[in-house]
DNA sequence: TTGAAAGCGGTACCAG
DNA sequence: CTGGTACCGCTTTCAA
C-alpha cells in the first residue's frame, strides 16, 4: 500500500508475422493452424503452436473480422403479449441496433405468442444456420420448445434463453435474473414493509412467462415462511384482462378477504391492479415487477412501494456478447454477464 | 403487434473508396476531410462531406484503430486508505486489464494518500499528455484537486471523477452513484425495517471521501425527517481506527444513549462496527455501504440488514468506456453508463 | 503440405 | 492542395 506503487501491463502483443518468422513458417500456415484448418503436417502445427506459447500470441479479433469481414446475425425472439416490459424490451433492441451494427452485428426481432409453443417451436426451426449466428428466446419450456432448442443447437447455432430459463434444454447461456431469489426479496420487503406482523397477502400472476412467475412464488413463500409467520399467503390469482378485468377481480378479492394488508404481483404488466388501487382508499403494501413508465409513476405516487427489477439494456447487451463469444469460442466474463436484481423504491428511482 | 413483425438493420455500410469514388478525389484527400486535417479546399471539402452525407458514411472504428496502431493509455487515481471496496476496486481494474490490453487500452493505478490533496494535485499535475490520455481519479474536492483537474484538461487530458464528483471541477465526466438518492434509499429503509417508529439513529462515517459522505447523509436526513419523523437522527460520529478503536467509540454512544435502535454507516470500511455488533446481544438495525467480503458476511449472519452498493466491475468499464470515447470525440450511451444504487438484503446476495 | 500475394477499412508518409 | 502507396494484423484465394 505504498503511495504511488504502480501497476502496468505490457502491450507488446506479438503478430501471426512474429509466429511465422518465430516458427520458421508462412503467414498462411500460421493461419491454418491457428485456426485449426487441414492440410498441415503434425510437426508444423507443433513448430506453429510452440512459438504461440512462447510468444503468448494472443489474436486481434477486430483485424479477424475486419479480414474476414465477419458480420453476426442474431435472433430476438420475444413474445407478441401486450405487456409494456416486452415492447420495451423489442424498442431496446432497436435501438441498440444501430451501434450494433457499427459492430459487425445484425439483430432481428420476432413476435411469437407466448402460449403457442408449437409456433415458437417453427419459428426457431425455421432459422438457418447459413443466415443465423444464434438465437435468442423468450419462450415456456415446453418439450416442443425443447426439441426445437436442440434441433436448432445442432444445426450450429447458439441459443440463449432470455428472462426465463429453460434448464432442461440445452441452451448455451440463460441471461435473466435469478427469479428465486426476486421473489424472497420481494418478500422481506413485504414483511418489512408492513406495519403489523399479521394479515394476508395477494399473490397476482399473469398465465404468462409461467417458469419465472413460478420461481418468483416459490422464493417468495419460502421467506414469507421463515421469517413473516404470522402473515398468510393466499394463493396465486391468475389475472387475464381479457378475460376479466383486474379490478372486478380484484374488487371480489379484497371484499371476502378483510384482513388483505399486501398485494404481490409477480407480473410485469399492472395497468388494471394500478388502477383499481388508485381507486381504493385503504393503504397496502404492494409490490410487483420491472421499471416502466407505468410501474414507475405508481411507485412514484405511492401506489406501489417497491419493484423487483432487471435492467433492459444490460440483458439486450448481455445477450449479444455471450452469443457473440460463444459463437467465435472465446471466453467472456461471467461478471459482467450477471444480471442483477435490482430493488427500486421512491427514494432511488433514477431521474429521468 | 403482428406475429412474426421483423425488425432488421441494413449492414451496407460505405467504405471511404465509396467516398472517394463519389467525390471524385482520392483515398488521402478523403481521410483529409474526414480527420479534418488541414490543406484541402473548401470546395474539396465540401464535396467529401457531400458525399458523406449522401452514403451515410460511419467510420470503422475497428479498422482506423488498427491503422493507426492506437493505444488508450488510461490512469486511475485511488487513494491509498486501507479500505476493502478502495482494494477490490484496484483489484478489478488489474483484473480487467488482461482484456482490456487486448482492446488497445492500457491502464494503471496510482495510489495517493486521500486525505493530502497536493499530493493528489501534484500525481495529477505529472501525467503528461504525451503518455497519458486520460485520469480517473477519487479526490476530495480542494481547490488545489481542481486546479489540477483544470491543468490536466487544459494539457488535453480526459478528467473522470470516480465514487465522489468534482462538480466545480471541470471534470468531464462522474462515473458513481447518486450518493443523495443513496442516503436516501438507506433512510427508507432504515425506517421500514425499524419494528418500532421512534428511537434513535446513529450516524457512522469514516473521514475520507467527504462528499460523498456528505452527500449520503443529506440524502438520509431528508427521507427520516418526512417519512420517519419519530425517529431522531444523531450526530454524525466519525471514526478513524488509526485514533481509536471502533469498539471503544460505540460501546461508550450506546452507553449515553439507550434508545439507539438503529445505525447507518455511510462508510464502506466497517471490520470495527461488525466486531462490536457480534459481541452485542440488542438488536439494531444496521444500514451500510458496499458489498464486499467482509460485508456480506455480515449481511449473512444477519448483523448487517441492508447494504446500499456500486458495482465495482461496471464502474471500472464504464469510466474506461467514457475515457476512451471522450478522447475519440465520439458519443456514448447514456444509460449504460449510469451506475445503479444496488441494494443488498440477504435474500438477494449474489451465489458466491 | 506449403507459400505468395491481394485485400478488409483506414491512416500516414512522400511526391508532385 | 492533392494523389499514390505502403502498411496495420489477419484471412483467403491461387499456385506451386
Amino acid at each position: 500500500m505504498e503511495t504511488g506503487k504502480a501497476k502496468t501491463v505490457e502491450l507488446v502483443k506479438p503478430t501471426i508475422n512474429d509466429l511465422a518468422r518465430h516458427a520458421g513458417v508462412s503467414l498462411a500456415t500460421v493461419d491454418r493452424v491457428l485456426n485449426n484448418r487441414p492440410g498441415v503436417r503434425g510437426v508444423t502445427v507443433a513448430r506453429v503452436q510452440k512459438a504461440v506459447n512462447e510468444l503468448g500470441y494472443i489474436r486481434d479479433t477486430a483485424a479477424a473480422n475486419l479480414a474476414r469481414q465477419r458480420v453476426y446475425r442474431f435472433v430476438f425472439l420475444l413474445p407478441n403479449v401486450s405487456e409494456e416490459f416486452v415492447d420495451a424490451l423489442q424498442q431496446e433492441i432497436t435501438s441498440q441496433s444501430a451501434t450494433l451494427s457499427n459492430e459487425r452485428t445484425q439483430v432481428e426481432t420476432l413476435r411469437m405468442p407466448y402460449a403457442d409453443s408449437t409456433e415458437i417451436a417453427k419459428a426457431i426451426d425455421q432459422l438457418q444456420r447459413e443466415t443465423v449466428d444464434g438465437v435468442a428466446v423468450v419462450a415456456p419450456e415446453t418439450p416442443a420448445v425443447r426439441d426445437a432448442v436442440a434441433r436448432a443447437r445442432e444445426r450450429g447455432i447458439v441459443v440463449v434463453a432470455l428472462l426465463t430459463d429453460l434448464p432442461s434444454s440445452p441452451r448455451d447461456h440463460f441471461v435473466g435474473i435469478d427469479n428465486r431469489a426476486a421473489g424472497r426479496t420481494a418478500a422481506k420487503l413485504m414483511g418489512s414493509f408492513s406495519v403489523s406482523d399479521r394479515g394476508s397477502i395477494l399473490v397476482l400472476t399473469s398465465s404468462r412467462l409461467a417458469r419465472d412467475h413460478l420461481e418468483r412464488r416459490l422464493g417468495f413463500d419460502q421467506v414469507m415462511q421463515q421469517q413473516f409467520s404470522g402473515m398468510e399467503v393466499l394463493p396465486t390469482i391468475e389475472i387475464d384482462e381479457a378475460k376479466l378485468p383486474a379490478e372486478r377481480i380484484l374488487a371480489g378479492a379484497l371484499k371476502n378477504l378483510p384482513d388483505v394488508c399486501g398485494i404481490y404481483s409477480t407480473s410485469s404488466s399492472n395497468k388494471g391492479l394500478i388502477d383499481f388501487l388508485q381507486k381504493t382508499a385503504g393503504k397496502l403494501v404492494v409490490i410487483a415487477h420491472e421499471l416502466t413508465p407505468t410501474s414507475q409513476a405508481a411507485l412514484q405516487q405511492g401506489v406501489f412501494d417497491a419493484l423487483i427489477s432487471q435492467d433492459k439494456g444490460h440483458i439486450v447487451r448481455s445477450a449479444i456478447r455471450l452469443m457473440r463469444s460463444t459463437v467465435d469460442a472465446v471466453p467472456y466474463n461471467i461478471t459482467q454477464e450477471r444480471i442483477r436484481i435490482e430493488i427500486f423504491l421512491k427514494e432511488n428511482l433514477p431521474v429521468s
